[in-house]
DNA sequence: AGCACATCTTGACACTGTCAAAATTGCACC
DNA sequence: GGTGCAATTTTGACAGTGTCAAGATGTGCT
């Protein structure tokens, strides 16, 4: 669990109360999670990681972030073991994303909570961050449009937003429950698969 | 604004409530709303609105509901009005429905927000009227399909799942601010229903 | 008028985020 | 080794929160 340097008083209790605060979020919600609870879980005085962060929102954006940073991590190396065919990349790039946002729904809800988006303390470095991972993306479909396997009528652009959005959607009514039959699961990204990407 | 029946004490204290919640909700969002604060604004005692609706989440949950009502009624309307052309029905579907939730995500946050579809008071009236809101939809698609419209690759029931996850993920990027430029809303909504329905 | 009941208020409790001031500790330097 | 400084943590406090139990107040019916 992070780098445990042992250095103050307590020893890295920014990154203990990061992991902390994210196994609270997964067993009660972000809901759950309070500043108290927290430092009484980890030992600490309620006040202490104020020390380590500003706000309770700073420290829900510094989840998102490592969130992002996850996430990517996974896509890759799924990506990267997977085979090189075309069809068979599209298919793993929405299983995997689709899979690690309903697995680690305790990141997925911050990354792109309203919250963290909207926030009165803007997370301009945040927002611009996040928003590579979007271009990424749109790289990604520029490069399957240059090679012919996908239509070029739409621009990249507009082919990414809306073909995100439904890997933003499926997994959001996964997560908050709304489709419950989770063996559809495979299911549906299949079908987004192919009805997107004519897989 | 509601009925207004001025029988009791106050008069209609549920709609009312109902009605100020909204519009607290509309101006600071979700968690600006508090029930001592809505209290106060419709000038009743803290623990007046405690007689109308068991919880805070009671409360969210009939908004919810009725947000689930007005949406259908804006769909319905708008496409009765457009024309009958397949093309032109799916296009007004589309734009209707991403409409409707960007103009009032007070009511859209709450008919898809986790705590309505896990709270621990599970509401199961509600889910399954809801449930039927969906159903519909499955219905329309296999209308679509029926008539030679679009594909039948697909089950009617995995076409609408992933078709509306498309829906309910482009509006809550736009809602979230995730998606910024808000002129961008038509363009991609269009780009959906080209996708999806070939229009 | 009087009764039953719906409706509302007051007082209270445990909990929340967060700040200011005070206390503690670790490290660098003499 | 002792001393001082700065990083770190704690304690006390305040305003807000959801919600409940007991009491107060008004309404309509007989």
């Amino acid at each position: 669990m992070t780098t445990a340097k042992k250095s103050y008083h307590h020893g890295d209790l920014k990154g203990t109360l990061e992991d902390a605060a994210v196994e609270i979020i997964r067993v009660e919600g972000v809901n759950g999670l309070s500043m108290r609870k927290l430092a009484d879980k980890v030992g600490v005085s309620r006040s202490a990681p104020y020390h380590h962060f500003e706000d309770k929102q700073a420290l829900l954006s510094a989840i998102a972030h490592k969130g992002f940073v996850l996430q990517a991590e996974a896509i890759d190396s799924a990506e990267a073991q997977g085979e090189p065919a075309f069809e068979a990349q599209v298919m793993q790039f929405v299983h995997a994303y689709v899979n690690w946002a309903v697995e680690h729904s305790e990141y997925y809800d911050l990354m792109f909570g309203s919250e963290v988006w909207q926030g009165s303390t803007p997370p301009e470095q945040f927002a611009q961050e996040s928003r590579g991972y979007f271009r990424r993306y749109v790289d990604r479909v520029q490069r399957w449009q240059e090679s012919g396997h996908i239509s070029q009528q739409l621009s990249a652009l507009r082919f990414a937003q809306v073909s995100w959005s439904s890997l933003h959607g499926i997994s959001r009514l996964l997560i908050d429950g709304i489709y419950v039959d989770k063996k559809a699961q495979e299911a549906i990204c299949s079908a987004a698969a192919t009805i997107f990407f004519k897989v």
